[in-house]
DNA sequence: CGCCAATTACGACTATAGTCGTATGCGACC
DNA sequence: GGTCGCATACGACTATAGTCGTAATTGGCG
């Protein structure tokens, strides 16, 4: 028996997923998710055989959420299923260690196929992009498994910094010292390759797609 | 007479933009850059009807390039040649004072037929997308304005920090002091409503749609 | 248990960022 | 020609960023 989990904001499009693959791959379980957080949660109690994974989830950050995932969790396939087109994204998220890219425009019958086949251990991509986006991205995957490396804390305090905030400010938000705060800063430097804040926080929103200022929509 | 200045790094591109232009229309006189220097050095030395101007040329960065040039001659028409399909940043283009969107999937009699009504002093959009697009993010045109409100200074230096260089180096390489860098490094908070380096370059990294690490190819 | 490695934590110190006041040059406009 | 506004320029000062050394904690592992 194998399990699948939906995680995406947008229940309409679970239930959607949810009967495009019922009605082709019938021996199946699956379990859904909302946020990034009880996706995380449901990894950890239950045995899955395949995530998919809608990047613009609340508490994802998108890229940053993927490999996230794929840090704590690198023995789950992870099938990527976003409304976007653009080859050099779909090149980054495959780079980012996904199996797979399930266009949210793709038919029942492809969208069965792709699990279909990431589950016997394929790759998958759209029939039209899978020319363009068979070289993964080589500098971005380095980058990638850079992030992936950063401890819990590296990681919170990366993602406050992106935001803008001052050490002291990260400090307050965790409950930490400030003085521990440039500690990790500069952990996260060299992990990265890089020597100030200006160009972590250029890396850090390379992984974030959406910008913060506009709405998704 | 009414004199184009088609603004594009790829020669080919040219080469073709102008086949397509002279077929329907003939009445035109045609210049050609390559990237933004010379653009706009063309600009200043002759008077030009309507500019094509593609995103990806050397020295644009994107959107600033386009801001760049919007602030310099307010009075020339744009129209923004792309390849890109993404609704929203067809959005920012426009919001940023483009009068026309032009991609590069385009057929030449679409193409002529744009140009003919930015001419004419209307806006145009491809047919399949003006649906989508056809409000302006008031939130990014706000922020284009600020943007172009910098003086030449502030935006050599605000480009040099979303490179990740240090005051030092920005001084180093536009030879003024440090302490001046220092100065417009505050004007530019002022102008943008912010406080900080960080949120600083997050803004300017929205105006450059290529990472910096990827080539374009 | 005892050991080691990694993570988290912090203080003291140095480097860089950012503010404020001020001076100079330059074009617009009476 | 004066003077007003603005861009540019810089120095002195304060705040924040970033480095280094070190200690406590945790989780494997023999």
């Amino acid at each position: 028996m194998t399990t699948l989990l939906i995680a995406d904001d947008h229940p309409l499009y679970r239930d959607a997923l949810r009967g495009a693959l019922s009605l082709s791959l019938p021996a199946l379980t699956l379990s859904e998710a909302g946020d990034l957080t009880s996706t995380v949660d449901i990894l950890n109690r239950e045995d899955i055989d395949l995530l998919l994974l809608d990047l613009h989830m609340p508490g994802s950050n998108d890229l940053f959420g993927l490999i996230h995932i794929r840090k704590l969790f690198p023995d789950v396939p992870v099938a990527v299923v976003s409304g976007t087109e653009d080859t050099q994204l779909i090149s980054k998220i495959m780079s980012a260690g996904a199996l797979g890219f399930i266009p949210k425009t793709a038919s029942s019958g492809d969208i069965a196929n792709a699990v279909q086949a990431i589950l016997d251990g394929d790759v998958w991509l759209p029939p039209n992009l899978s020319d363009s986006v068979d070289e993964i991205d080589e500098e971005f995957s380095e980058l990638a498994d850079n992030v992936a490396s950063l401890t819990p804390s590296q990681y919170k305090v990366l993602c406050f910094m992106r935001d803008g905030l001052l050490n002291k400010q990260i400090g307050y938000n965790l409950d930490i010292a400030e003085a521990t705060v440039k500690a990790h800063v500069t952990a996260i430097f060299k992990k990265l390759g890089i020597n100030n804040r200006t160009q972590a926080v250029l890396i850090a929103s390379q992984l974030e797609l959406e910008p913060p200022a506009t709405s998704d929509h």
